[in-house]
DNA sequence: GTAATTCTATTATAAAAATAGTAGATAAGT
DNA sequence: ACTTATCTACTATTTTTATAATAGAATTAC
């Protein structure tokens, strides 16, 4: 997979979001700085062609859909960064947070029973 | 703080690594497929002017530095992709992990540790 | 059924990123 | 001292990304 530019990204997100819609949708749902129709709509073409979302025709119009899940796309970009900055541990990145962010007890509590439930699982 | 192009982000990993180095080390440390000398250059100016890097000049030649930690650029991307993809959450993205990872007992059991400490601290 | 609107496809332009060459200064080797 | 190598500064080129205009097909409104 390759990583999405960043007006590809934008536009991911709002497809993610949606889960299918035309162009005139997707421009839509730009809340300020809303750039222009063809903007998007080229913006769309490009990510056709990349195999990020696929396009059926509604009558004359397009309609597009993530071809990647956010899921799948999440994990690759999280996989990279772990792998950059944490050297791919997911412990240290943790720890990385538990000392720079001001976690409150229920977010830590949150965390443990994930990890407990998981830990049964095995 | 900007986020680093992808060149920018190979050229900081490297003085990240090496702490301080000479525009020559740098370019060293590029395993395969290293780029010219003056293109590491070019990036190294970029960088200072950008801020990320310091120099100073030692003979005649400039030795750079990281004016930002590897650990302060892990926050900011951190917090950036923590928001796009997980709702700025660190339960979720533990939990995404959990899913999607095959973690070992013991990953899972560092991580439960690491977590019980911070709770302790509160 | 004609005018206005709405699409897509094609092409264009601009901005940013990536890469590197050249010139001139400096240093080093012998 | 003079040749060789090294380094920076400046400039150039190419590629990628971002943005959008234009033209023409299709649709809708009246």
């Amino acid at each position: 997979m390759k990583e999405l530019t960043k007006a590809e990204e934008r536009v991911m997100q709002i497809l993610w979001k949606l889960e299918k819609a035309f162009t005139r949708e997707v421009v839509n749902e730009f809340k300020k700085d809303p750039p222009s129709y063809t903007t998007v709509a080229t913006v769309l073409t490009v990510l056709e062609q990349k195999g990020f979302v696929k396009q059926e025709m509604i009558g004359n119009a397009k309609r597009y859909a993530p071809a990647i899940s956010k899921t799948a796309y999440s994990e690759f970009t999280m996989n990279n960064v772990l792998g950059k900055y944490f050297e791919g541990s997911l412990s240290r990145l943790v720890s990385f947070f538990t000392e720079r962010k001001d976690l409150d007890i229920d977010e830590l509590e949150e965390i443990i029973k994930i990890i407990e439930d998981k830990k049964e699982e095995k």
